[in-house]
DNA sequence: TAGATTGTTAATCGATTAACAATC
DNA sequence: TAGATTGTTAATCGATTAACAATC
């Protein structure tokens, strides 16, 4: 009964939600229950089950009636939906207090991401290690690419030079770029994924919180 | 005409938006410009002008009709809804790799928020130096938040000390925590203000995208 | 079988957009 | 004054919640 699920645009309010179903699976199955109802999972969750049945229905039938859901097979189902089954490879560019904070933190691994290069122009900074990556020369990036399939590219970079950095990458077949200099990237004419992250927005929302 | 503001209760969809509105009014002081209409900011942000229009009308007529809004005027009163005008002071607990980047980045001056503390275990961290502030032994905790007002504190100690150092925390009456940690910090009983970080989160949605 | 719980449709609620009178 | 653009109400759209038949 189920349609054939491709063509239908999942709303970005759907698509939000996903790590985070992916994260409550995760500390599930860390804690060695293996099935869930969307009732309780809900309850956890402190959103309601029928939000639940209705964002998985979006990309298949994965419960069981009179049963729930298998957390298992569940997590390894929306991981496959987000993409940690693919092993993409990410680069790093930028390796000031920023860019080595990421590249020494787990976070990758944990998601099926690789991360395989770290560059910066500092020549303090070049050659040094952060963890098993020693940081190459940006000018080396050329090279780097034609050699390895790079999916993602993460930047900590400052603003100003972030738009021609992106655009360098880009035309290196760089197709997923991870922004952290606090302005709103965009490359027109290339086919590129763009994730921003304002770190300040948090921390301002935050202070708004306060200020009530 | 304008209602009393304080009673009605602002959407999160709204508040999510407010810092947003701040950066761009932000960069438009920086370029000089000195007034902007609905419309052109829409153009510039991907919104829609009517949007803007009723965003701020949650907070009170800013604008002029056949005028449209002052930068320099609108930019500073939604600071006043941000509370940038409140100098709140934060401390940072964990100085390992993400905590040090914090503490270095030039966002908390940026948003009128204060560092005036940075706290860790590890005898190695210690004493050294970040900018101006030199870190401290986590057990001058108490001390320093009764000869100082902490408004806030930043949180990038590992998950399992995360919610005990919390606690800590507020009963020293930290009533804001900025949280690096990747779990959904609550505290229970207590009167206070929790934004939770999940930068995982956002790379998986990079991810999900470069799979589709 | 009886009980539980899903998948899915229908109802509700809230957020976004359109329209326009007010007014600078 | 005429033109521009706001503030605000009304219309639309989409997302969330409720309900329930299907079924394990």
């Amino acid at each position: 009964m189920k349609k054939t699920i491709e063509q239908k645009q999942i709303s970005n309010a759907v698509i939000n939600r996903l790590p985070r179903y992916h994260r409550y699976l995760g500390e599930l199955l860390k804690s060695d229950i293996t099935r869930i109802s969307s009732n309780a999972l809900a309850q956890k969750m402190s959103i309601t089950a029928s939000q639940i049945r209705q964002d998985l229905n979006c990309f298949g039938g994965f419960g069981q009636q009179g049963y729930g859901y298998n957390v298992a097979l569940l997590y390894k189902e929306i991981g496959k939906i987000l993409g940690v089954d693919k092993s993409y490879n990410a680069i790093i560019i930028g390796i000031g207090n920023l860019g080595h904070s990421l590249a020494s933190h787990h976070m990758f691994k944990n998601r099926g991401v690789n991360l395989i290069g770290l560059f910066d122009v500092n020549p303090d900074i070049v050659g040094t290690n952060v963890l098993s990556l020693q940081v190459k020369e940006i000018s080396e990036l050329e090279n780097f690419c034609h050699n390895n399939r790079v999916d993602i590219a993460v930047l900590t970079v400052p603003k100003a030079e972030t738009p021609i950095m992106c655009e360098r990458l880009a035309e290196l077949n760089v197709k997923g770029f991870w922004n952290f200099s606090n302005m709103e990237l965009e490359l027109p004419g290339y086919d590129v994924q763009i994730e921003n992250v304002h770190m300040g927005d948090s921390l301002m929302k935050l202070c708004y919180r306060l200020t009530q």
